[in-house]
DNA sequence: GATACTATTATGTCTGCACATAATAGCGCC
DNA sequence: GGCGCTATTATGTGCAGACATAATAGTATC
C-alpha cells in the first residue's frame, strides 16, 4: 500500500525540503491531509507525531501544525555499559577496583545530587581496561541508602554494571567536556599530565533518592559518536 | 481516565523496576495486557512501542516482547544552531568569517564524506563569539555542488545557519572528543597551545551528495549536556 | 476599554475491528 | 535425520468513529 504512515512522513518531509512548506509556516490540518492522501486521520497523526518528535514540526492544539522555524536537530546517544563499549570494539574487557571507601563527598558532588551536606557516601575508583590497557577511569560517589544488605562486592561485578542491572530506568543527566589530565589521572591512565582527555559526568536519581554521581575519564582519542 | 497509554507505560515500567518482570524475561502479549487493563490492544501497543523506542523493551513479531537484557540507556541530544546556543546562555552572539577559499580537502575529510579524491571543496573558517569572546572555532569543508548560484555570502549569514535553513533534514553523524589546542586554535581562541578543548565533528549528507564536514573547537570548559 | 464567559477548532487519545507480516513450530515426505 | 511446506501466532499497521482537551476567537457584560 502506498499510503502507510511512513509514506506520509516521507512526503511531508519532501514538501518541507523543497520549500513547498517553508520554515515556520503552518501546514494543512490532519483532516485535510487525510483527505488528500486518502487515508484515515489517525494515519496522518502518526506521521506528524513522529516528525514532531524529531524536531521537524511543532504542534499545538487548536493552533495546528507548523514547520519548525529553527529546526533543532536531535541526535540519540546510546549510553552502553562500559563492557559493551569495549566488546563492540572487538577488544576484551577487564576492570580493577582501585579504591573503595566511605567519605564525605566534595561540595559540588553533594550539591549536584541535591544531598544534604554532611552525609557520607561510598567512594569507588575503578579502572576499566580494553585488551589490558586503560580505557576508562571511573570515579563514583554512591548513595549507600540504595544498596542492599549485604552490599554487593564491586570487585567482582563493577558498580557500573551492578547499577544498570539493579537500579535501571531512572532519571539523570549527562555532560561531556574536555579537561587536562590531573596527576592522578595521568598516573592511572598512563598519559602525560595535562593531556587532553574527554570526561563524561553523570548524575542519576531514583524515584525518590539520588543514586550516584560518576565521572568517567576516557583514554586519549576516545570518541563519543552517533548518527543523526 | 486511569488507563491511558501513559498509565500503562508507567505500570509496565514499575513492574520492570520491581523485578516483577526481570531483565531479559518475556512479558505477556498485547492482547493479554489489554484484557488485564481493560483497554484496547492499540492502547497497549502504543505504550509498549514507546518503551521499545526508549530501549527498555525489545519486540519481535511472533516471538513477543521481552525486557531488554542489558538496557542501553538512550539520551537525546539537542544540536542547536550556535546562535541559539549562545542566546540560551543569555549572551549576545556574533561571528567573524576568518577565511574562505577553494581547495583540495585533506584525505581524511574527503574519505569520511565519501568524495572522490581530487574534488575541490569550499573551505571556511568562522569564529563564533559570545559577548565578544571566542565561543566556537569552526572549520568547514563544503561541497560546492550543493550551493546555488550565486553562492550566499557567509560573512553575512554564517554557513552554520545558512545550511540549517536551506538544506535541513538530512542524515549525518556526530562525534565528540577531546584534543589539545594546536597553534592556530590556540591563537584564535586565545588559549595556551596544548590546552584541552572539546571538539565536535559532524558530517552531513543530502539525499544523494555529501554536503559538509565541520569541526567545531569549543572554548575551554564547554560542556555538552543533556538529560536522560 | 477591560474582563468573563462561550463557541469553535485542531490536535490527542481511545475503541473495536480488520488485515498484513514476520517468525516460529509442527508436519509430511524423502 | 534433513528438507520444505503450511499453520499458527504476536506484533505492525490500517480504518472509521467517538470523545477529551487545550487554545483561540468571538461575544456579552460591566
Amino acid at each position: 500500500m502506498p499510503n502507510g504512515w511512513e509514506d506520509i512522513r516521507a512526503e511531508v518531509l519532501r514538501r518541507i525540503r523543497v520549500r513547498d512548506w517553508p520554515l515556520g509556516a503552518m501546514i494543512p490540518t490532519e483532516a485535510a491531509l487525510a483527505a488528500e492522501f486518502g487515508c484515515a486521520r489517525a494515519t496522518v497523526n502518526r506521521a506528524l507525531r513522529e516528525l514532531a518528535g524529531a524536531g521537524v514540526l511543532e504542534r499545538r492544539r487548536k493552533s495546528g501544525t507548523r514547520v519548525a522555524a529553527l529546526p533543532v536537530r536531535k541526535a540519540t546517544l546510546d549510553i552502553p555499559v562500559i563492557r559493551q563499549d569495549v566488546a563492540a570494539r572487538g577488544q576484551t574487557y577487564g576492570f580493577r577496583l582501585l579504591e573503595q571507601t566511605t567519605a564525605l563527598p566534595p561540595v559540588p558532588v553533594a550539591s549536584r545530587l541535591g544531598l544534604a551536606a554532611g552525609l557520607r557516601m561510598i567512594y569507588l575508583e575503578t579502572l576499566h581496561l580494553a585488551d589490558g590497557l586503560p580505557f576508562v577511569f571511573e570515579k563514583r560517589w554512591l548513595n549507600p541508602a540504595v544498596l542492599p544488605h549485604p552490599a554487593p562486592d564491586f570487585a567482582i561485578l563493577s558498580a557500573n554494571e551492578w547499577l544498570v542491572a539493579h537500579l535501571s530506568y531512572v532519571t539523570g543527566d549527562i555532560a561531556f567536556f574536555a579537561a587536562p589530565a590531573d596527576d592522578r589521572e595521568a598516573a592511572v591512565m598512563g598519559v602525560a599530565s595535562g593531556a587532553a582527555l574527554l570526561i563524561t559526568e553523570r548524575s542519576t536519581w531514583g524515584p525518590q533518592d539520588p543514586i550516584t554521581f560518576v565521572r568517567l575519564t576516557h583514554a586519549p582519542g576516545h570518541r563519543v559518536q552517533t548518527v543523526v
